[in-house]
DNA sequence: TCATTAAATTGTT
DNA sequence: AACAATTTAATGA
């Protein structure tokens, strides 16, 4: 079993018939990143379908005039990029390495023959697409409803989403700028927000990151004002 | 192992 | 945007 050990932090293996499987883990390999540098810069070609197996790493974007800001963060056991590799497009989006970070990636052409050849993957595909699109749509309800914490909250919840990031865990390693950058808010707003929700007992900060504590009531937060 | 320094992060204004 | 306080990381004695 050369490649089993290889392919045992891909969350969704399991769904894959065996020769789905076995395609999956001739094509995957794995590359290191440092915190701070880029996986793919913007507007460059990555000819993989990437998904984190440890670390944290964030789809951003930044303005003509310098201003950044974040779409999403992907934690462990999220993969992402495929509507790049579906369309065979150049990346519309930065992405970076938040921490050190370790990427698994499945390169174009084992790709396309999943997309083809496996029932599984393609189940794969739609279930991580369909989540995605619930993920941003309820973003822009987030930027109507006007509360900051309640926007820190769901984004939090997002970085805790089983489909998205099915490994990232409890402790998210994410810095207050970070997480403003990623809920659109301010720097001061974040911490601010950070700490009412440590005070209801929602999460626990610590130092460059926080514990999760109650995910679910991070996710219905709103609901509850 | 300890002390010093630099860098990162947080809390506040 | 700027500031102070705190924590961590890195360095070298």
């Amino acid at each position: 079993m050369p490649h089993a050990d290889d392919a045992h932090d891909v969350p969704w293996i399991a769904q894959l018939e065996d020769a789905a499987r076995e395609r999956m883990r001739a094509g995957l390999t794995r590359k290191a990143y440092a915190a701070g540098s880029f996986v793919c810069h913007k507007g460059d070609r990555l000819p993989y379908w990437t998904g984190v197996e440890s670390g944290l790493i964030k789809l951003a974007a930044s303005a003509a005039d310098g201003r950044a800001l974040s779409f999403a963060g992907v934690g462990a056991g999220g993969w992402f990029g495929e509507g790049s590799m579906l369309k065979d497009e150049p990346r519309k989006y930065d992405i970076v390495a938040l921490r050190d970070t370790t990427i698994g990636r499945i390169d174009l052409a084992t790709f396309r023959w999943l997309t083809e050849h496996s029932l599984g993957f393609n189940r794969v595909l739609v279930r991580l697409m369909n989540e995605r699109m619930a993920q941003f749509i309820a973003t822009i309800e987030l930027d109507r409803i006007f509360d900051p914490t309640a926007r820190v909250a769901r984004h939090i919840a997002w970085l805790c989403n089983p489909v998205l990031n099915p490994r990232i865990g409890t402790v998210i390693d994410l810095s207050q700028e970070e997480l403003a950058l990623l809920a659109g808010v301010s720097r001061a707003t974040a911490n601010k927000a950070l700490q009412a929700l440590d005070a209801e007992g929602l999460i626990r900060l610590s130092r460059a990151g926080f514990s999760v504590l109650a995910a679910k009531k991070l996710a219905t937060y709103a609901d509850r004002n």
